[in-house]
DNA sequence: GATGTCCATAACGAAACATTATCACCGGCA
DNA sequence: TGCCGGTGATAATGTTTCGTTATGGACATC
């Protein structure tokens, strides 16, 4: 079987009642159903959440890790009924761009300007996406057009259209006072000493760039320091002076001035592509790739 | 009747095979099945989704909508089964951070340095959340503790203790060509002509801080420009200088050259606040209280 | 108007899910 | 030691959900 909302809420209420029967009383149901359902949801997941211990429940390691997860997609699906009721209040009209992490932030900024003279008044919406969910809404018009990064780039079905848009050193971010700072340039088996953050977003946003693909085509090992939700965030713990971070070198641009940004030679440019979906028109894709020329 | 994981599969497959057959298909379950699934659905949100239209199917506006938060929360569910499944394997030990927007990136660097200080060699995970997520965490030990901004301190339950470390005025992010960015100050009214970019998430992460607790606490009505994920796209948008973005003045740190940040006369400071649950002792506060001490 | 495609409906069996009643376990306590 | 209150699990049972196959009706194309 598979698991069902209805049994992530009972353990969610479960895990913050400590407690089947308060639980169920919370959920307005039965004790004896909460049980079910949580041993339903255990033997869909093969493994245990909580142990239960005479005196009220625990939380296992595995059901630790699996409830902040439970509650956010409860609330996804919250989201999702109420992106829908407001879409039926004729809430409309907005356009969505995609975008994935690594893209560099000037980069949008000369696209977002032509796109907002090109539909002036429009409500805009730049939703952060893995690169097959933009794909997704490319080809079901619920995306206007999406910007990546990548070394490579995506393999996507025929209709979609990718046009890059401009090739940049991937950098190594160090704090200004490390002592690798100086250099003009480095190489990855140089920082193997380094602690580095990183993007987790639990591999929502799984990309060929960054640390991961980096590693896994170069066979470099990196020791982690952290891992973070957002590019902020990530500069933010490299301004601590105990951690290292890959990103594009133009980034340096909108990074705390303790932070120093140092190319890395053997690393291949990080490509920047724009995504669209040819049949569905998109008139301002020509000005969009004049605009944006590859450097 | 509530809306089921099941569900929400049956209509990604619909809508991205805009044909119920191949749905069903790709399912590996019947067509009348994936009918009913369909159904059932649409009778929960008490919205049509699809529109069936003799040859194929067509989203309708409200399953435009609906369509990218039903694959971010089956995506979602996803992650937390990878989630347990990686307790599982043992990878434990992680030290988790619970951070809300709006806390001044340099902020967060003293803090970090400190955890990373006391405890050497912890994987590291700061997480983004709204407050209330962020207190069941810490309530339930899945947290260690939570950095939060705000105008009034969250109101949470005794076990968990809230205290302010710093409070600092809230800025208006304008382009450095803007007429309004040479100006010491600015109030709200004076922005009635701006466009405002602010960080949606959906309303994940919905905060009193922001423009929309700026809104409902003056009346003041502020015309949107973009919703984004994230402070770097925010700041990007503002670069086009076509937009305008309400922070924490201290961002300014963060920002790229060509962003002016200019002080909120009539707004109150922005608090950040850490907040912990006492009774799982947590011997670092008091460093980092010592710290990180008010402004 | 015959034909094919597509989705909806009907009918029915199996699984899921809720209920109430009861059991088994454990900790405290006289 | 043996009783007790409180915990979660289990049993028995009815209802709903959810899948199946078979069939119907709308709407294209030719």
């Amino acid at each position: 079987m598979d698991i069902s909302l209805k049994g992530l809420r009972c353990f969610v209420a479960v895990a913050e009642e400590r407690h089947f029967g308060r639980a169920a009383d919370r959920l307005g149901i039965a004790q004896p159903a909460v049980s079910q359902q949580l041993q339903r949801l255990e033997a869909a997941l093969d493994m245990t959440l909580v142990r239960r211990d005479g005196r009220g429940v625990l939380l296992t390691e595995a059901g630790a890790a699996f409830l902040p997860h439970a509650r956010d997609t409860l609330e996804s699906s919250r989201l999702a009924i109420r992106a829908g009721e407001a879409a039926m209040r004729g809430e409309t009209g907005t356009v969505t761009i995609g975008l994935t992490p690594g893209v560099p932030p000037h980069r949008l900024a000369d696209l977002m300007r032509q796109v907002a003279v090109a539909r002036p008044g429009a409500r805009l919406r730049v939703r952060e996406t893995r690169i097959e969910d933009a794909c997704a809404q490319l080809a079901d018009g619920t995306m206007r057009f999406a910007v990546t990064s990548g070394f490579t780039p995506p393999s996507v079905s025929p209709p979609i259209e990718v046009a890059e848009l401009a090739a940049e050193p991937l950098a190594v971010a160090l704090h200004r006072d490390h002592p690798l700072a100086r250099r003009e340039t480095l190489t990855l088996p140089e920082l193997a000493a380094e602690r580095f953050t990183t993007i987790a977003r639990d591999a929502i946003r799984e990309q060929p760039f960054g640390l991961h693909g980096m590693c896994r085509r170069t066979g470099f090992r990196a020791r982690k320091f952290a891992e973070v939700d957002d590019v902020t965030t990530q500069l933010a713990l490299v301004a601590t002076g105990l951690s290292a971070a890959a990103l594009p070198l133009s980034m340096s641009r909108d990074a705390p001035a303790d932070v120093t940004f140092v190319p890395l030679a053997d690393q291949e440019p990080l490509r920047t592509m724009l995504l669209h979906d040819r049949r569905r028109g998109l008139p301002e894709v020509g000005d969009l790739l004049r605009i944006a020329t590859p450097v």
